[in-house]
DNA sequence: CTCAATTTGTTCTCGCGTTCACAAACTCCT
DNA sequence: AGGAGTTTGTGAACGCGAGAACAAATTGAG
């Protein structure tokens, strides 16, 4: 399943590793924008809030991108996880759903300067076609199989309501959609070979809850 | 350290599983909404997008909440697994930053139904205070210690550009707020004992295209 | 050139979480 | 009442990830 014929990045890093490696390529961001060129695995897990063994140990699936004695150099290492995270390509995204967090996310200038490009926002409501937020149009959802083959769209966001989000997710995967941001409080069935991630606000919060509670009763 | 005197709720729930419980808990209200008062650990399951095995196990660290050969009675099990968490009484939130993110947050209606009140949107921007987002008062962020006083707040949520949010949890923190929700893209250093989650809208579409990048390199 | 200091890459061990599999408990039908 | 059929709760095996610890590689001083 994951024999791989092309010869770079056959590597089969771990997920808990990709999750982590954005958050290693701001924290070299950062020390760039410092003007810093070099950096020790010690000061870089500093910046990224993690265990300076973890962060060797998951840099050391991407490669040996580091010298000993010395420690990587900045702009080198920010190059090769952008490349194998694939953001130093353009990804085209479409965002379904213009209410309050459809709106944030179409303004958040994160996603721009991290190389995903909003190219179109999708609702049902006709009264709101036609408009453009952040400079984005807002279109009929029906466009949706359009926008997605002229742009070359593989990812696409749901930020509508609970209800609509298994019928928005059916159509982005007939379209050819396989990469799928989910911020309805929903679950989504997809088929095999579909990627979903999940984000949902009040769950987060209601862990938080949970341990808040555990706080307090501890008498 | 886990040692608790309370009675009840001694148990010591996994992290995995506390963060399943609001899942199962939607599932459940998503069940009872359709009039069905007691369902299996399978169709439960089904719901919250599980295997039926995790379900019981996750459960079980509640209590013997099920009846073997019948199944789980929706209404009990979701106010056990409320109560559980937390969420049967009302918690007070604080709001900082008032951009796109901070707007979406405050009117986003899943937080009051599931026992979160936002009691007030902070800003640095003068201009805005005094302003009325979503039924909240939005004021200035000096206000923090007092609003945090007055309303007991235990929860505060980062919705700030990324350079302020540092500076935001210690003002947090120095108020007595003990769990904080991020979603400034930085990582953020609290003292122990306070609890930080943390939601980065462009590091989960980083995450997404690392495997699109991967199924397009299966050649 | 040699040796001390530094820092990476990797091996090993441990603990947590997931899943399987099954005994225990309950219902319903005859 | 008894037995077949369900479904929960949990013991046990397994796999993954975290962290400690160390060997290998590099630098720089003398």
């Amino acid at each position: 399943m994951t024999a791989r014929s092309s010869s770079e990045s056959a590597r089969d890093i771990p997920e808990a590793t990709v999750a982590r490696l954005p958050v290693y390529l701001r924290a070299l961001n950062a020390l760039a924008d410092d003007g810093i060129r070099t950096c020790s695995s010690e000061e870089l897990a500093l910046s990224a809030g993690v265990n300076s063994a973890k962060l060797r140990k998951d840099l050391s699936y991407l490669g040996s991108y580091g010298t000993r004695g010395v420690g990587y150099d900045v702009d080198y290492l920010r190059y090769q996880i952008a490349r194998e995270i694939g953001v130093t390509q353009d990804w085209p995204v479409v965002i379904v759903g213009i209410g309050n967090l459809g709106h944030a996310l179409a303004n958040y200038s994160g996603f721009r300067s991290r190389g995903f490009r909003v190219v179109a926002l999708l609702d049902a409501d006709e009264t709101r076609h036609g408009e453009v937020v952040a400079g984005v149009d807002v279109r009929a959802f029906g466009d949706l199989e359009e926008i997605v083959e002229t742009h070359g769209v593989a990812i696409g966001v749901i930020a509508t309501p609970a209800g609509a989000a298994q019928d928005v997710a059916d159509r982005m995967v007939g379209c050819g959609i396989t990469s799928i941001l989910n911020f309805a409080p929903s679950v989504i069935v997809v088929p095999e070979g579909v990627d979903v991630r999940k984000v949902d606000l009040s769950i987060e919060l209601q862990i938080l809850a949970y341990h808040e509670q555990r706080k307090a009763n501890v008498t």
